[in-house]
DNA sequence: GATGAATGAGGCTTCATTCAT
DNA sequence: GATGAATGAAGCCTCATTCAT
């Protein structure tokens, strides 16, 4: 019993693959993890799985990610900040609220439709107990301005006025589904039409 | 454990409902499930947690049915039917498909304020393989006179000219944000402005 | 991935064996687990391993038992209520406390060798971080009426006066080291004499 | 992380002891794993936490101890050799076996006083199976020759005559009890009556 | 000599499901 | 119909150990 402690074990793989570009094992994961909670929900996703996909051992994903819980925290955080940094190209350039709120609306279309899996995992997740309240805050927070935005097209009379809140929650909403839409649509041209009059449709509920 | 049961067979075992007629105990897993896994997700709550609040042994909810899997479908079935004879109240009296639409919205938003476990319930598992592909498109099905309603109107002349799935998937989403949105403030007065808001919010984008 | 749920699980075997005695997988989980524990330590003994040895299925052994801590907290309490009882066999016939003492040493070393998985399990886990500190505690109650004989010895002044403590916690390592020393010896006479030229050695420091 | 070090091969890396000798990496790795088998147990204590506390690499603790248990090893057969110095202290100075035996007694209680960790450590692992048969054999080996010294004493006529292997061990376990028990009176003057007392408990067991 | 990322067997525990009563 | 002890696959996570750098 006490020598059957000395079979083989650990097998350090070598850190840079043959290209001797690092294959950073923390990223394979999160890649892997962030396309299989989309595809099968949190429960759904076996951490087994998440690493014989990422290609690395069970213990190689606990390395990074001292818990499950902490793996999908992760992925959250980042994708937030992605998604929030996506809606804002250039939204700088417009002069209006109205036309800014407009501009970040199409953005966040086309970031939902180029990045399918990161929308859907965030639909999916957005109010999850399996994402830490410190996350969901953090993720919000990336967001708030956009409250302040609808108050300034207020103020300048851009925008109807209704209860902001209301207004930013039935934009997000909105603007969700229309992303949804859009998607199953394929064809760039009808796409881009489908797009045109979702925004319309938001946009007149919204503009004065 | 609990008191003992015995009395008649299918008889009293405790409380009556309203009607005199004990709620059998098909309907207490039913109603305690829905409880559950709205608060708690699919893989959050287990049949042994559902049964001991039902109040009945493990071996019973097997008895009803025969896997989680199925307990679940029966739920989905049975609430999207709900919700969908929620909507329909009074909705012949209008006189416009735009007008049916009005007050087809405005019994979803009351039905969802009123039923608040059941429209997590519907948003939470709407895209969820927990509940079977067969259970989604039969849920579903009770929603598709909605898409010939907006057909209706656009030849009406009272909705504007979009694709009715566009419009449809957009109406759902609103509508699904605005129950939340008003859902949080219980104040009756403040809570019926809001759903108006919402409502304006959507239908200024919807008719011509 | 959905229907993958429903492969042959469970297996109910009667509750009851040929003979009609119900075999008490409890029990049965316990007497194992007192072997194992004893032969290999708390933490050298897997719960699969216990629940193999016992003769029933992983789950088992944790519907009795909702952890490997509660199952050794529960052996622990019954072993130690056991071995008290054990020591106090027919010593209110002694007259003096001094007697009542060693009629309790000489029932202590009868119990020990005739017990000894119980006896080493004792050693083992009495200072052990494994047993809750609760179950530690009332373990040592069924011991605490042995310092007030120790007490009344010395009022009496059969007993010599030092320190009730100490001579306490040197009567038990002293009988300990005897039970294992009287236990080698395996030839019935010449335990004897072990054991009583051990209680000599111990009484020979505490009688006045 | 930690400060950086880096300056001669084999020098400085931090604090240095008394003699001004850097404690090499395997010092502290003894060091540290004595403190955390004596608080934590074997199995309670990874490899990484020694060597974590050590502040040295995981791979560096296997460098030095190809093994776990080749580690626990190393330290038991160190401190068994220890305290059998630390026991030896100045008793050549004694004429007879009975004094000899007396201030070895003397020595072992202020040893294992003043060396709680490696007397708890001793104590832990003296039936220990984590720690291999060999090491405990030659661990024994430094104590045998006490046996030959009861037995001179017997032959001398100050010891009483009983088993000699009887004697050795119940003097051992009641010197550990008397260890831990002077061990919790942190007084001087209350611990050096104490340890006196014990001893006579002991010896009042011993001489003729 | 030293480092620490990587490995994967194995441990504890959960839970859907069965079936004798 | 109802019960609940029993089952065992599977999940999350730990940790001794290795080896390229």
């Amino acid at each position: 019993m006490k020598e059957k402690r000395s079979i083989q074990r650990g097998q350090a793989k070598g850190a840079k693959n043959k290209a001797g570009i690092p294959p950073d094992n923390r990223e394979k994961i999160l890649a892997t993890a962030l396309t299989l909670f989309t595809e099968r929900g949190f429960f759904g996703t076996p951490t087994s799985l998440i690493s014989k996909e990422a290609g690395v051992a069970t213990g190689t994903l606990f390395f990074y990610f001292p818990t499950k819980g902490k793996l999908i925290d992760t992925l959250y955080r980042r994708i937030k900040c992605e998604a929030a940094k996506g809606m804002c190209r250039d939204f700088g350039r417009e002069k209006t609220a109205l036309g800014k709120l407009r501009r970040i609306g199409l953005n966040a279309v086309g970031w939902g439709i180029e990045n399918p899996a990161r929308h859907k995992f965030m639909e999916q997740f957005a109010h999850s107990p399996f994402v830490s309240t410190t996350a969901h805050e953090e993720g919000m927070s990336h967001f708030l301005f956009l409250k302040e935005l609808v108050g300034d097209g207020i103020r300048e009379g851009t925008i109807r006025n209704i209860d902001p809140d209301l207004l930013f929650c039935m934009m997000a909403s909105s603007l969700s589904g229309l992303i949804a839409q859009a998607y199953t649509e394929k064809d760039p041209s009808r796409r881009k039409k489908i797009i045109e009059e979702g925004l319309d449709f938001i946009f007149n509920g919204i503009k004065t």
